[in-house]
DNA sequence: GCAAACCCCAGTGGAGAACCGGGGTTATAC
DNA sequence: GTATAACCCCGGTTCTCCACTGGGGTTTGC
């Protein structure tokens, strides 16, 4: 089960409007693109999608850019992938016409094992990636343990 | 997060085998893809991968086919879908050289996720799907509860 | 020895991933 | 009010994988 480069490159650029979202001001697909080392025009057509599902928002003109529409405490992980990789929340329950008895419990416990994945995709915010990317940097900071 | 027909063939497959386990003779690969409507040539070639992972064996000549290798109880789901996903236990491992911060917790967290889904599958065994399938056929099965 | 089964290899059509590029639109700044 | 910095839309390209098809070869039971 390999994470696409798609998600992959979303959650870096959603990550880093998250590090600047406190200032309030849009960051441009340029800045994302070279701090995070993803060709600039495919992040492009990421952005525009996430924009189209509503995580992010943009700023057009001179010193435009993106901003995320909500607090990164508030967008999990789960809705970032969900929105790029195109399952919108039905697809995962309907699908659901196959005749044998066999196929349909091959489907349940396959639900079972997404919904778990899920899960723990739901729970992470973008604010907790940060929080752990900083912990990373500066282990210092688990002091109180 | 689809399942692959490929993954769902293998396992309605080794499903029939399962089903047939306690004859001890082969059953020939006709004869899954008539019973669960498979295209009998793609079934040969998924058989083989299961062949050369060693969850099946064959039995060559007339009257041949394929035989498990394993009691029913014994084969969890997560071994055939990582066979015939081509995932060596390593490969959800390794590929961990990204250089940036953020490109390692986004790894992280993914392989939790991952490893939920995992562990849901191997809980499962092929001995489970059957009684799944047969407690999902005759619901009288439940009085003790 | 012949027919029933598996075995190996090769190719095909379609879909999606991961890009690149051209030209258009909007807004700031001088 | 024009130059410029940014986003916006649409299209094409290359590559890989999936799902499948087909042609032959080999082993075995009767």
């Amino acid at each position: 089960m390999e994470l696409s480069t798609k998600s992959e490159y979303a959650l870096l650029a959603l990550l880093e409007l998250a590090a600047h979202h406190h200032t309030k001001e849009p960051v441009q697909i340029r800045q994302i693109a070279t701090e995070q080392d993803i060709p600039d025009r495919y992040l492009e057509q990421l952005l525009a999608s996430l924009r189209r599902s509503g995580l992010v928002r943009s700023q057009r003109g001179a010193k435009g850019g993106y901003l995320l529409t909500r607090e990164p405490w508030k967008i999990s992980l789960l809705e970032i992938i969900a929105c790029i990789e195109g399952l919108d929340a039905n697809s995962t329950v309907s699908k659901q016409q196959h005749s044998s008895p066999e196929g349909i419990v091959i489907h349940e416990v396959w639900q079972e094992a997404c919904g778990a994945a899920e899960g723990i995709l739901q729970k992470y915010t973008l604010q907790d990636l940060l929080e752990k990317r900083n912990a990373r940097q500066q282990p210092d900071i688990m002091y109180y343990i």
